[in-house]
DNA sequence: TTGTAGGCGTTATCAC
DNA sequence: GTGATAACGCCTACAA
């Protein structure tokens, strides 16, 4: 709706320009002229105002200017959850990369249903930000896609992985689909026959994407590999007990692939406490290729799937779209396979 | 400077009160208070306006509101570097807690030295944020002191571990160096008499109370524990290089501990490498209480300096100030060690 | 109940 | 070179 909170006043006033111009005994205008570097003043009255603004410490309103120039200089970040690291890490490059255009950015924490990410579009929608970028396939719904089409019509968003059919909507890809079905072929080339999937709840257009990936490449080597297919909590806990589920149900198994590290963290854990060897008795293979794929022992091949990259490009879109600059609005970013330990 | 970059005019006009106004045949005012939810206007017109604004798809404009409150609703947090985990958390929760107050927020990357910090307390001061977070010890400088008593006096500024004497700054401090006391004597009381602390760099002043609760702890069964301080930096790769060189030097070494656990997780590759076994032979201590001690195998016994309270805490702090509850202006937290099964 | 006028801080346009 | 004046979108007296 159109009203958020309860928004009182309150604030103390700072220095204007008409302070400026008051002390200096010349008109706003002026003033303003000095401050945009705008020709058209005498050198002396320039030095003037520009000592007064020195000293008076004149801090621009960007409110103020936002409002006369149409343009609010903001961008917003909406992500579902800040604390996952993969996320954290395209928020800081496109952070990075905004700040240098003069932009701020808003970052936003969804969270995961619906009815969070059309609120939070609209908060961005009040702040006339110019523009929007959304981190992870969750954001591919109708839902968004209806508030997008209300409320954010003018302004660019990009999906980092995840892909809306409206005019104004980048999607930045990554391959998914063939990158897991590399794992699988990656474990193939590696003796492995018996490959399972375990997959971090709740399911989202990614991770959908995964398990077809997985599936269709499992086909040439079992006749159900569905069964194989497991979900949990995305929790170092959750890939612990899934783990155990699928050495329970299928003691064969000697290859597991995890939708996210910290899911095949948790997998290696249960393995260790099992005395499974890894990759001696079974291989293990995670994705994102973060951190955590460094620190465990053995350290996890995990598949790159270059969100790092799709982060800095969707900004660089949404930029380019503010520019007036032209671009594809669908690229897709083919993953690499980090083999490392593990497998 | 009052000047951050060229701020050009765009923007797609959007719908106004004065659209809404002249559909309904009434004034501005009358489409303002329906907005406002405020007494005094005939329901029947009401019921027109509010139809005509859920029909035009109304949108307030914040930059505008803002302009007549006197009041942004927005509150910055200042963070060296988003990706450290660490502080991630932190900005979550801040995010979460304020969102409900219906602020938003704008989070900059300061990056680590002296210039960036002061000028993005400038941007901050430009978006007239009423309220600023800053996490971690690095924005405990004479720099950032003075700039905030130049650009940032009239607004609450909360430092997450960190501390200045400034009427409006509040500092949400943890006993870091207790803390580390803690860590040496809890290694002590497991036998271990050869210590030694490796630390990320660059040095702040968090780090330094951590080494000081190491040497403090360590004149008790050292003669010279300064040369068992090192330093490195902080990363995996850090972490790994640190432990050897420590390895190199004393090889009577019975006891790390690591100043973030990232560290500690690259120490126990070197370890492994060596084939030195943890705890067996050597016991290690990371900081932070993060995923990452949970990950490691051994996993990793940590110190909890409780960063998620702090940010928590801060955000409640600068909220309470903006409402004119008054808090004490410097708290402490105290630390838990979480033992686990590095030591 | 409703409308008018003034102002929030800034910039752009046009006179002078 | 300089200074009124009118926006930008909204809100709040005050008047009708």
């Amino acid at each position: 709706m159109f009203v958020d909170s309860v928004w009182q006043g309150k604030g103390s006033l700072s220095v204007t320009i008409y302070d400026i111009a008051k002390m200096a005994g010349v008109s706003p205008s002026s003033v303003s002229r000095v401050i945009n570097q705008r020709p058209g003043v005498n050198t002396e009255t320039r030095q003037l105002i520009l000592k007064l603004l020195e000293k008076l410490n004149y801090s621009p309103n960007a409110l103020a200017r936002g409002l006369v120039y149409q343009s609010s200089k903001t961008i917003g970040i909406l992500v579902a959850d800040i604390r996952n690291i993969h996320h954290t890490d395209g928020a800081y490059h496109i952070e990075r990369e905004l700040i240098t255009q003069g932009y701020c950015c808003i970052i936003l924490n969804t969270g995961i249903d619906d009815a969070e990410k059309v609120h939070s579009i609209e908060i961005l929608s009040h702040r006339r930000v110019e523009g929007v970028v959304m981190m992870g396939s969750v954001f591919q719904s109708d839902a968004v896609k209806a508030a997008i089409s209300q409320s954010l019509k003018d302004v660019p968003v990009a999906i980092v992985n995840g892909w809306l059919d409206l005019p104004n909507v980048y999607g930045i890809l990554s391959d998914e689909q063939g990158g897991v079905s590399a794992c699988v072929e990656h474990l193939v080339s590696k003796g492995r026959r018996h490959i399972a999937f375990i997959c971090d709840q709740p399911y989202n257009p990614s991770n959908t994407l995964k398990e077809s990936g997985y599936l269709n490449s499992m086909r040439q080597w079992e006749k159900d590999p569905k069964a194989w297919s497991y979900r949990t909590e995305n929790s170092l806990e959750g890939g612990y007990q899934a783990t155990l589920k699928v050495l329970g149900e299928h003691p064969s198994v000697d290859g597991i692939i995890y939708s996210v590290d910290l899911l095949a963290a948790g997998g290696l854990q249960a393995l260790h406490a099992k005395r499974i060897a890894v990759p001696g008795r079974l291989s293990i293979i995670g994705i994102n290729n973060s951190t955590y794929a460094e620190i465990c022992s053995p350290t996890l091949t995990s598949l790159d799937n270059k969100r790092m990259d799709a982060s800095i490009l969707a900004a660089r879109m949404v930029i380019d779209h503010i520019n007036g600059k032209s671009n594809t609005r669908r690229i897709m970013l083919l993953p690499d396979l980090i083999v490392r330990k593990s497998t």
